[in-house]
DNA sequence: GCCCCAAGAATATGATCAAATTATCCAGAG
DNA sequence: CTCTGGATAATTTGATCATATTCTTGGGGC
């Protein structure tokens, strides 16, 4: 009678079938993470409506989870609009994400395929491809998938979660120091991390990825100090 | 309790101005936390809409919201439950609780005034006092308020407020773990943070936050072997 | 410089359409 | 004759839109 674990997870794939607000919510998702927004920018329904052709409730309904997942702040006076992070917030951040995606690598170490690690190291060469030809979108979206399909395989659904939203939180910010400093200048951490998972050393990976984690949020704080 | 996207303020006025969809929210998530839903329980609009005197559009919204938090879960099928907690999801929420709570108890410690620890002192005699009349609910409510009165201490926005999110995961099966076994059974270990507290060792405090924690926890997963 | 008014945007409601679950009924087998 | 199984109808619920109302805000008048 009662229908086993069902996993909700299933949001962006199957396409047609998806109702408008998870559709408005994976592309404005999408459009935070990857900086089409920028920090403090204004963000109104009205302006949605029109430019995803869609009712104002849809979109209402993504606003709202976006502001739970902290990707936008609902400023009181019916306002709504791309956080501004702080020194503090940002020190915040890197404590939970090191912490959290340490223990998703530490996972996932164990339960990686070899095949899993080839997907892996494929996307971290297109991630060096972006990184050479100073494509920054390419090198955000390689970034995050290189996190997103290693926790996948994590087996670890409430922590992917939060992980996830802690990355909607600084991708606008991250987005701006890589639009003013390029590139060029962003070592690649991640093969320590593959290199970890290939001699299967959980500890290593997690040691790895906190080294990237707290990479990444050096470059979000760098930016911080010009005052976006 | 405050996290930085709510309420804009003043808990002050008589009330009329707060918007539809954040009394729902409020009070839904109240609901959610201290136990009226069960696990696996439907959650629908339409019943919501004729119990809370609202129209839909304010009611989708809170249930938005509270999906993003990890209250409720939305099922392919359109439909809304609450979560039924799964071993390693206990274990997952027992990780990021421990390491996430015990850095707020950790910037808490150097920020709590004499007062805010009587104050803490004042919350947890009353939490005695309902683990000795047996009084469910004044449990619940009195343990909550110890966690979320030390944590607005910490100036921790961020992880208050990926901590609030965690508590209200596990906030409906912790009930049926309390209505199924009494609160006899529960040893207060919230004793041991307020001794940190005062000593000013946030290390101290920290550990015993965990073990808190850790306790919770466990509570909860014992709740999970009787098949809720 | 202050106050009042208008414009625009967000909030909230109800109606309408679509989808899914539930209930009912009929047919066939035992 | 009864029970089981499947298919269809009916009801319940969710999704979307159009519209009215309320609130914020910015500008013009005094």
């Amino acid at each position: 009678m009662r229908p086993p674990n069902s996993q909700p997870s299933e949001a962006s794939g199957s396409g047609a079938k998806a109702p408008a607000h998870e559709t408005v919510y994976q592309t404005l998702r999408k459009q935070i993470l990857f900086g089409d927004f920028a920090p403090g920018q204004a963000v109104t329904i009205q302006g949605l409506t029109g430019s995803l052709n869609v009712g104002m409730t849809p979109v209402r309904e993504a606003i709202r989870r976006l502001i739970s997942d902290g990707a936008l702040v609902f400023q009181g006076n019916r306002r709504v609009s791309v956080p501004i992070l702080c020194a503090s917030d940002i020190d915040e951040l890197k404590y939970a994400r090191k912490t959290i995606e340490c223990e998703i690598a530490r996972r996932a170490t164990s339960r990686v395929s070899s095949e899993d690690i080839l997907e892996l190291q494929a996307i971290d060469d297109a991630l060096d491809r972006a990184i050479s030809t100073g494509d920054v979108a390419g090198y955000l979206a390689q970034n995050y998938r290189f996190h997103t399909v290693l926790y996948s395989h994590a087996d670890a659904p409430v922590l992917t979660d939060l992980a996830d939203r802690l990355w909607l939180r600084f991708g606008p910010s991250l987005r701006v120091v890589c639009g003013r400093f390029g590139t060029q200048s962003f070592p690649d951490r991640h093969k320590d991390i593959l290199e970890a998972l290939r001699k299967a050393d959980s500890e290593l990976a997690a040691l790895a990825m906190g080294r990237d984690v707290a990479q990444g949020m050096e470059q979000v704080s760098l930016g911080l100090d010009e005052g976006n």
